[in-house]
DNA sequence: CTTTGTGAACTTCTTCACAGCT
DNA sequence: AGCTGTGAAGAAGTTCACAAAG
């Protein structure tokens, strides 16, 4: 839009926020803004990008190939942000030495092997669901320390070293039936 | 597991929560369990389904039948848990008239009759960033009270009797970045 | 004059701990 | 004895308000 700084109320009003809340969040992690200028846009996204580790690339790994983990890996975003797929793992021997995308696809046993060698640390994990706590097992003893975990509900603690995110598109629905139910 | 009823503490066990968090959330709706017994878990899961709405089934609009769109109403665990799709709402001239999945496709312009008509409260928003406030505004045009969206980054105010719910898969990622890099 | 960065005040959320019921 | 429901205490998060800097 052709500005060259952004005031910590601009940013409140383009995000859904306060210009106090913008301020506070940024100051635990450093003074990016210049008084009575606001924040220079190009070095804020810059500073961004350090604070959330987003100034590099990272491999990622997909567990299971079935409709979600097939549409999640022809998504064109994760590419644009700095994550690139470079393993698939299935169970289907079907499916295994093939590719899919260009992304080779291994048998779920070749993960500590590949994820070591290749040097992945975040994983993708879309099986049905009955079978992702033993997924999520077998993928930390992979050296996985990143999970995204789109089978649904997950129940599964983590070890202290690694982290897992749950993205639960049923669970969000649900909570729209509540906010429309007493609202 | 045959069990009948289960502590708070067991709760928390298997929702990786605590003991006193599972007491506080559940004293906020009511008293559902019995002292020195714990909850009936049956009667608890009645009561939770209240809670949130789920005690009845749901119309839901699918806004944009893109990949993101063909595979989520291919989802089986939405029509177990209440939600039924009964439209899909589209821009492209050549899947209009037609059917996907045996639910019919409207051009998005036909959005407020058809919402009425079915009394449609729920949709889920599955189109390219690019048009995603447009849409967002249309969509509440037509009557829609809750949005589930997954068109990516949404600073959308929502008016006060709408909510929108936004599932990102892109952010979660990079939070999983941020993790990795800091701990 | 504008806007940041930040202590202090305030609000919300979580945990503690125990009276009271089964 | 076992476990809930809940005030009170403690922790975390948000907003206020203003000194300091451009």
């Amino acid at each position: 839009m052709g500005k060259v700084a952004a005031s910590s109320g601009e940013i409140a009003e383009a995000t859904v926020s306060t210009a106090a809340q913008v301020r506070k969040d940024l100051s635990y992690f450093g003074s990016f803004g210049k008084k009575g200028q606001g924040y220079n846009i190009d070095e804020l996204i810059e500073a961004i990008e350090g604070i959330l580790g987003l100034d590099r690339r990272w491999k990622v790994a997909l567990v299971g190939l079935g409709k979600i983990g097939q549409s999640l890996i022809q998504f064109k975003e994760f590419g644009q942000i700095g994550f690139d797929f470079v393993a698939i793992f299935e169970k289907d021997p079907e499916k295994i030495g093939k590719s899919f995308n260009g992304i080779p696809i291994y048998h779920i046993d070749e993960m500590p092997r590949v994820c070591e060698e290749e040097t992945i640390l975040i994983a993708l994990v879309a099986v049905p669901a009955e079978s992702s706590e033993e997924v999520f097992q077998r993928v930390l003893d992979a050296g996985i320390r990143g999970i995204l975990n789109l089978s649904g509900r997950c129940c599964f603690k983590p070890p202290p070293h690694a982290f897992i995110k749950n993205v639960n598109v049923a669970a969000e629905i649900e909570s729209l039936s509540y906010y429309l139910t007493h609202f």
